[in-house]
DNA sequence: ACATAGGTTCCAGATTATGAAACTTTTTAG
DNA sequence: CTAAAAAGTTTCATAATCTGGAACCTATGT
């Protein structure tokens, strides 16, 4: 979407990149998507795209619903069931997530460099009624996420290369974002105060691997009336504590 | 791989069929891929690898693990996250299969027709020790699983085209095949006794969509010593009653 | 420092993907 | 029930795209 100056001349890869493309739009749908609908929103000839997802759906990666359409495939089905990348490491910091939910009392979110964004992939909520609603699967910017900052800090994200203003409070120049991303790094947590969404507060952590760089970012996420800028540092120790009794975090990836 | 006689002059997606070849290798190997074991694997010449690759990378699909290699991107893991689609049907089918497994102790799949067999996508635990394994995100061949043979009878897949022997028991014939097929339509459940691994023994019915045909297979499975041929019936019977309770799905033909 | 293996880039050339149109099938309308 | 339109697939001549070999990097280990 919001390529700007990056196009750099990539060749001899036209048909995988139409294919991709055309991939990712059937996966991210919830409905089936019809060819005439994909060929109006790629713009490419309607026989060559007739013609990619035959070979996609050849491959089990995308398939034809019973109702018309293409929908994802039982390859992209099959390792969702399975569990992506991301399990291993949901399934070991869940259970410091609870532990940091039942102390907050607030929603507890998980989060990793995304390919638009910070992508949320678990969530614990608190017990208070008013908190953030479960938006795992969903992705964010990373100017304006606690997480994001964090994983720009630690070396798990590059910054954003535009600062899309979301709230008032939204930081929109690098300079102010460098100044933010220089103090995680200095006390080892990042915060937003209203500048993803009014009364947000959100305070991250990172999840370091072996390499010493994030893998992840935790953050606990309230509204301003809960956690005030007091509260912050204690939030980020609380977490820090919880994430230190998490085993196998220093031996992260597949040996 | 079992491609026998099937090869159609497929023209005009080489390179896309060639990335679908290496995603799909990617997508299925527990470790990181490196570049030079997917050339080996594929055959391809190195720099075309590598140039696929990187197009897949850039779209997200995959992306390069912090030790070497690659491994499922983003895009694949957060459509994991997200749940694939079959999330709504393994959602609705939970409660009911956990009802079966209460009732007969034994282990309660669900199956549907995957790329290449039969795609096993949940399952409840009985109270037996003695029981399968967990096999989610493992396939079987139709032709020696209760759920393939039922999934075939009811539309919901196609009969093999080749039939590889996994016991002394496995049909092996498409005579036989064909025998079961239609029996299994007739009475609206079918049985492996022995034809998948010695000793196992499962009951499976269709879980019918709203067109009439197969969508998922519903099964329970346990020792031969469990399970007699005089039970086969019974248990069928069960899961058709529990089925029969689940909104959202289209009742069945046969009994 | 040198050698080796793993990975990327370059480039000329022809194999491969392309798009327009013809064609088939399905859906809608009359 | 037929006609017409929409949706999808196949065909085919064309040239643009992808290819593979070799050169070129760059880590890693000796």
């Amino acid at each position: 979407m919001s390529k700007i100056l990056d196009e750099k001349p990539v060749t001899g890869t036209q048909s995988i990149d139409r294919a991709c493309d055309l991939l990712t739009r059937v996966m991210n749908s919830a409905d089936p998507q019809t060819l005439s609908e994909l060929v109006s929103a790629t713009g490419l000839a309607k026989g060559t795209t007739s013609r990619i997802l035959s070979a996609l759906e050849r491959s089990g990666l995308i398939a034809r619903s019973t109702f018309g359409g293409f929908e994802s495939g039982p390859m992209l089905n099959q390792f969702a069931v399975r569990g992506g990348a991301y399990t291993a490491l949901i399934g070991s910091l869940t259970p410091a997530m609870e532990r940091i939910a039942d102390i907050t009392h607030e929603t507890v979110s998980l989060a990793v460099t995304g390919h638009n964004g910070i992508d949320n992939i678990a969530q614990v909520e608190g017990s208070y009624l008013l908190g953030s609603r479960n938006w795992v699967g969903e992705s964010v910017p990373s100017h304006c996420s606690a997480a994001g900052k964090v994983l720009i800090a630690f070396g798990g994200a590059l910054a954003p290369s535009t600062l899309a203003p979301r709230t008032t409070e939204t930081i929109t120049d690098f300079a102010t974002l460098d100044d933010h991303i220089r103090k995680a790094r200095e006390v080892g947590y990042a915060v937003i105060r209203n500048e993803l969404e009014q009364g947000l507060i959100s305070v991250a952590i990172p999840v370091l691997g072996a390499t010493g760089k994030a893998i992840a970012a935790l953050s606990v996420s309230g509204p301003a009336e809960r956690i005030t800028p007091g509260d912050e540092l204690h939030i980020a120790q609380l977490m820090r504590r919880e994430l230190n009794q998490v085993h196998g975090l220093k031996q992260e990836g597949a040996a």
